[in-house]
DNA sequence: GAGATGGTTCGACTACGGTCGAAGTATGAA
DNA sequence: TTCATACTTCGACCGTAGTCGAACCATCTC
């Protein structure tokens, strides 16, 4: 009645719909300050601030000072992970906030996940890796092949810098709207930070709609095509 | 602001203390009554009663009546994975219900989660069906390889019956102890139903652990062993 | 220094939701 | 029919936790 972790805990801090509103904001990958993060939730500074003190105490954020802001950051990939996992849910009863919207077709098409590609797009991108060769399953885990290397290389991503990082370099993180894999980890960001160099795509700053310009969707159609 | 499904309200209902106990117990795989469940939960009947209605109207639970009792299980598989996903949370954040006992060896080294193996003996078995090719990932999605068509028929399971269900064959689940992909999905709890008929395991009835006999634990090691 | 801006702490208010006793409904057994 | 068991509904109680105003720190600017 009482073995395994206490899993009440974490999901009563994500319950409440102000925190709730935080960690979703949050899901755009972005490190927001305390009244950003307010302004997001529709409560006070104050209020914000004690929801933002529980969250890390619970271990989901992230808090980096700089001056006299105070920005935080979900935790890691699996916070991201399970918060995809709950909207999955959600969406499977029904249970959307807003009426799927023009808004929702857009979330649906290309989205930020944390800080990699979500969405139709991203599963795309992600299942023509696979089916390139470029990435495979090795008991579990996601790696990157001979010939992914090159292709991220000739994409003018440094390997060297990803791989210096703590954070896994793949992982797949499963899609709420899609319910497929779509590349997470330090490498899925790092294509879609080179997909915005590029300006091929443009994060919005709100919504974390993620939108490609003509050109960019046909670049990206040329290299991550089925097939 | 208020784009996506609403996380809050099925993270609220997984966040009650009773609640998350009665989900936790149900991770055993099994349909339970709702006298099991608030024995399960610490509160009497009609409270349970209460939290499972509410349980069930968030699309967690799959309800059915027999006769003048009332089972419970969870809804499907990807409730078990975000439970499961919280639960890596929950432990990570060194926040474990209990000290790590006896009891939590036992647990990381093999259990059952929702219907299926999970824990060290768990993510072998998936390491090592995927090393020898009997599993392999597809666009995103597990599939099993013909060899392993071969194999698992050859373990006397039978997959017509498997594929003319509407749950997938073949999913990975997380797993919270070993943060590694083990099998889940029609397969994976036929595997495991396949090791009781062997007695090869048995199941504990009340804490989710998997005890393996001497000789069942040497059979599984001969047919999972990697390398 | 003084003033402004970003966050935190404190305290008081309020409301929502978990809890159980008691009564009510269904199903099964005798 | 009568009794027992399994569950649900109702109503009342109570505690916890979210909320904000006000005052308090900390950091930067001038």
């Amino acid at each position: 009645m009482k073995e395994g972790p206490d899993i009440a805990h974490i999901a009563a801090l994500i319950g409440d719909p102000a925190r709730a509103n935080m960690l979703t904001a949050l899901m755009s990958g972005k490190a927001l300050t305390v009244s950003e993060l307010a302004e997001e939730a529709g409560v006070t500074i104050q209020t914000a601030s004690s929801h933002l003190s529980k969250l890390d105490a619970g271990g989901l954020l992230r808090p980096r000072k700089q001056g006299r802001h105070k920005y935080f950051s979900l935790a890691n990939d699996d916070v991201a992970h399970v918060l995809e996992g709950l909207m999955g849910l959600a969406a499977g009863s029904g249970h959307l906030r807003t009426r799927t919207g023009p808004k929702d077709t857009e979330l649906r098409k290309a989205r930020v996940c944390y800080n990699h590609l979500a969405g139709d797009m991203g599963t795309q991108m992600f299942d023509s890796l696979m089916a390139q060769g470029h990435l495979a399953m090795d008991g579990g885990d996601l790696i990157l092949t001979e010939t992914g290397v090159e292709f991220t290389t000739g994409f003018q991503i440094d390997l060297s810098i990803l791989r210096a990082k703590r954070t896994p370099l793949c992982r797949e993180c499963l899609d709420w709207s899609e319910r497929r894999s779509h590349l997470a980890g330090s490498l899925g960001r790092a294509f879609l930070s080179r997909f915005e160099e590029l300006s091929w795509a443009k994060r919005d700053q709100k919504t974390r709609v993620v939108t490609f310009s003509q050109s960019g969707a046909k670049e990206f159609e040329q290299f991550f095509a089925m097939r």
